[in-house]
DNA sequence: ATGAAAGCGCTAACAG
DNA sequence: CTGTTAGCGCTTTCAT
């Protein structure tokens, strides 16, 4: 068995309390005696142990973050941000991901009902309708990442502003027929970014034609958000022949990458052919030279952190809806370059 | 406070004993005491505390996962295998990620200190040499994923074997003039893949040119294996102007795309002015038609997870050293298609 | 300032 | 089969 907290005090000739005190720098303790006890811990090699810590005191110092599923390299930067900013805390993070959507709540059930996280980072995915209610009856925090809910802290990126931007971009380099890819609508950004590709077509007065729009299933992964539901969107699309859209926006990069997969073994070309705007702005979108909508990452993770830990604190007030603008990163597959001539509407 | 054991055997007329029994499946209980205690139990919404639980068992359930920082898409695949086995065993995962080389013992000590966790999988990184006797005395069982250590358990992928087929299959196209970009030799795996290249060279009586290998600096991040220290190095390589390879192999997938733009950028093509071949296969391969080394990462996260439950349960005999073969994934950018003549060495 | 003792919520050994 | 009790290792009153 390892050394204990009674190893020491026996050793130092103190009662297990005083050893308590040093360890966590209390006040009412005398420095000599403290410096005594470090010494002897020090040299004993001893380490409090962290899961009676936890039981004695009520807290954990631990965070769940939950993740739908990998496939999106959106969560690996998200990820790698938030345990970055969590480590800083000194707070340990549990990691669970989300395999199937009607799977998500028993997810959280767990997370719940193990108390064994201060926290839970909710990220992308909304959960059930009565779990407001079982996080604040267990009194355990809950941000939202990435998706919102009413009653629930939530910070998003402004994905309908997002696509708007994007599409808009579009038809001021003079596109008049444009498509949409994109996800699944039960995830939250999908809707979002479908809501500000409308509102960019209807501000411009142009309608959107039906054909055009395609909407990828989650059955085949990560919200329809994946390579392969772009490569096949997009095939369709041009199955229209010549009756495609001029340009598209797509919702995702990772999806924008399998389009211009599926254009390259049409034969066709980029953004001659077909213009194109993704999302995201994953690392790949610069090599290949994708025009996308940039997401803050590194800030979303940091300002959830710093919300969950205030949130764990008790001390913070009110609500909290964060909406982060992402921006427009202008490269080749729009063709902004081409300086189009601008059609009459 | 939330309901306690306590509570369920006051309700139900029994000891916390039986309560604690009848969670357990114990079969040391009436199956009518039972179902009784359960009724209860579901209706005061009991869940046992689980740090409580670990307390009394001196078991965690939870094992460690530390991962040098997320750089690398690499490491995102093989999380999610790792997790999704993981969570068939009911197990958690803490994910620790490690910043700077030279930090990562604090990683380490802190995993060992705390004593949340069962196990440690460690990935891509050798822990420091006095590292072993810790893990030993600690009785924490580590498996090293993707890095070696003679008295630590590890599954790697065949690096040398690998580099030498993906070198091997650039000479059988008839290339003699071969370069290598790789990552810092630091890192275990750019060490054994630097092997796997002069190897290669050398069984088919080719000289390894120095000027063509550039290996990239871990001061740029992930062992120097990312996009930008490829795109670098490709420049370096190109500045040779024409006295540059016909042929590069590429230690990882990621900084062959830099390595790719570059060569864009100089107006070159691929295959044609240079020939690629890559490591990892990581999704975007396919799509920018690289050929590349593919790793098998689920069986790799699969095997990982068995063989460190197996360790927990001291049902493991003897040392484990494990070497899984990546396979030559042939795609577009070695010139593989082009059938080229063979040359007379 | 410090020791003693009472938990934290559960498991497991020991009687019966 | 079941109740009782003694830990698990630490924090935190409560006296002193």
């Amino acid at each position: 068995m390892a050394v204990t907290i009674y190893d020491v005090a026996r050793l130092a000739g103190v009662g297990i309390g005083t050893v308590s005190r040093a360890m966590n720098d209390s006040r009412h303790i005398h420095p000599e005696t403290r410096r005594r006890i470090m010494e002897i811990a020090a040299q004993l090699n001893y380490r409090p142990h962290g899961v009676a810590q936890r039981l004695a005191r009520r807290k954990n110092f631990t965070i769940a973050c939950v993740v739908p599923f990998f496939f999106n390299y959106f969560y690996l930067d998200l990820l790698k941000y938030i345990q970055n900013e969590l480590g800083a805390y000194q707070y340990d993070l549990f990691l669970y991901s989300i395999d199937r959507f009607d799977n998500k709540n028993l997810v959280f059930d767990r997370v719940l009902a193990e108390r064994k996280t201060d926290g839970i980072l909710i990220i992308s995915v909304e959960p059930g309708p009565d779990y407001t209610g079982k996080f604040r009856s267990a009194k355990v925090p809950v941000i939202l990442v990435d998706a919102t809910h009413a009653q629930l802290d939530s910070i998003v990126i402004a994905n309908r502003e997002g696509a708007f931007v994007a599409t808009e971009h579009l038809i001021r380099l003079g596109h008049r027929h444009l498509g949409l890819i994109n996800g699944d609508l039960n995830s939250f950004p999908a809707r979002s970014r479908l809501q500000g590709f409308q509102e960019a077509m209807s501000r411009h007065g142009l309608v959107v034609d039906p054909k055009a729009v395609r909407l990828c299933s989650e059955k085949s992964g990560a919200h329809g958000f994946n390579e392969q539901a772009g490569y096949l969107a997009m095939q369709e699309l041009l199955a229209l022949k010549s009756d495609h859209p001029s340009a598209v926006f797509i919702a995702s990069d990772v999806q924008s990458i399998g389009a211009m997969r599926a254009i390259r073994e049409a034969g066709l070309r980029v953004p001659d052919d077909l213009a194109l705007v993704g999302f995201d702005d994953i690392d790949f979108a610069k090599y290949v030279g994708l025009t996308t909508m940039k997401q803050p990452l590194e800030e979303m993770a940091r300002l959830a952190v710093e919300r969950l830990l205030l949130r764990m604190d008790n001390r913070a007030e009110d609500d909290f809806h964060l909406e982060l603008s992402p921006k427009l990163v202008v490269r080749r597959t729009c063709g902004a370059t081409k300086r189009r001539v601008v059609e009459p509407v």
